[in-house]
DNA sequence: AACGTAACTTACCGGTGAGTAGGCTACCTG
DNA sequence: CAGGTAGCCTACTCACCGGTAAGTTACGTT
């Protein structure tokens, strides 16, 4: 236990979204209590609603700060460069969010609580899906495609990234981060009709962080 | 409100999983209460527990029939043709589930209760993408890839497919299914690169029901 | 009609967790 | 040192919910 100290408001804040963050992730949002998260903090619960008011605002707090940083560190990824190193650079943010943060991103693919019901729309995924589709709309047309259907790739490729995502980590990650980048953008490059036997050449540049 | 009536163990039984994955699949596991499931079906909550054991026990029961369904259903279509059309296939009958049994896909989508925490992977469709994952192991290892990264393309078509089905189903269908399947399809198969303009000869069969 | 049993009920217990009222304490400022 | 205030705590209230004990009612069978 570290000596019970004094923090200024702005650091129990945040040390309180730390907190939360893991709790929420491990957890989940209902089975997660403010008395723990107050208790983990070790400080008492009425702490906790001075800072956010409610759980949910908690909460909200949380993801808002994870998927500012998410969606920053992808829109920056997708910024320049052909289209196919912008989809890999993407699946590399993405994947890279998922193994350094990965807190963060049990959060963001965790179910949300019932009550904040968005336009229907409740997980926060779909969020992210909807901003690849604003993306793809743009393309589509341009290219000459139905911009109707491009919601449908953006959340197939948001999908499949995704799930991949929380495979590798519940798996425990046992396969390098380039791998998986390189197999997944190959299957969303070439499709499974062309998969190469070891997909590998392609420009593949290894940095890129997902927060800001 | 139905006349109030005596039923037989089994109708009992059976209208009570009915309710059970209604009230899961609008409000998740947690935030259901047994009490809400017993209100709904018309009968008192010694009922449920008679029947169930525990909350958990219903939540099991509701799972495992849906999950038997649709992986039967699956079973059927890849079963046979070429490996196009068994994937074609197994898009069809996933996305005909979610469209024919919007409760029953809406359960196996959500969080799972935290307890049970079966060896990491605690969401049902990492299970579904498992078994998708085993196929995919003997296919691969016959065709000389790498097995090890079998598991990556499996979470990748599954969870591709699944989020398009998340928000097929929560935007209220705006695209005909055939329309989906094919997208889906094109894309899994030839990849963002080689997508046709238009994704449709390809000898689809349009029928197909997830359920025995 | 008497009986057995399957279906169902009321009424409770114990625990937990969201949210609050009101007071205490360390520290900075004049 | 006086006083304000920011950070913090104890001690509740209230509601809900999982699960159970014990008793009641409908109904087919002999």
């Amino acid at each position: 236990m570290a000596k019970k100290q004094r923090l200024t408001g702005p650091q129990r804040r945040a040390q309180l979204l730390e907190v939360g963050r893991e709790l929420f992730a491990s957890r989940g949002y209902e089975a997660t209590s403010i008395e723990e998260v107050a208790a983990k903090a070790g400080v008492s619960k009425p702490i906790v609603y001075e800072h956010f008011g409610a759980k949910e605002g908690l909460y909200a707090a949380i993801v808002e700060r994870e998927m500012d940083g998410l969606v920053q560190g992808m829109s920056d990824a997708i910024a320049q460069g052909s289209a196919r190193e912008r989809f890999e650079a993407a699946v590399l943010v993405f994947l890279t969010y998922a193994k350094e943060e990965p807190a963060g991103f049990a959060v963001l693919t965790r179910d949300s609580p019932t009550s904040s019901a968005r336009r229907g729309l409740t997980r926060v995924i779909d969020d992210l899906a909807q901003r690849v589709g604003d993306i793809f709309q743009a393309e589509f047309s341009r290219a000459g495609f139905n911009p109707k259907v491009a919601p449908v790739y953006a959340n197939a490729l948001v999908g499949m990234v995704t799930q991949v995502g929380v495979w590798w980590a519940a798996e425990g990650r046992p396969i390098p981060l380039e791998h998986v980048v390189r197999h997944v953008s190959a299957l969303g490059w070439m499709g499974l009709r062309h998969l190469p036997r070891d997909p590998s050449a392609s420009g593949l540049r290894t940095k890129g962080k997902a927060k800001g």
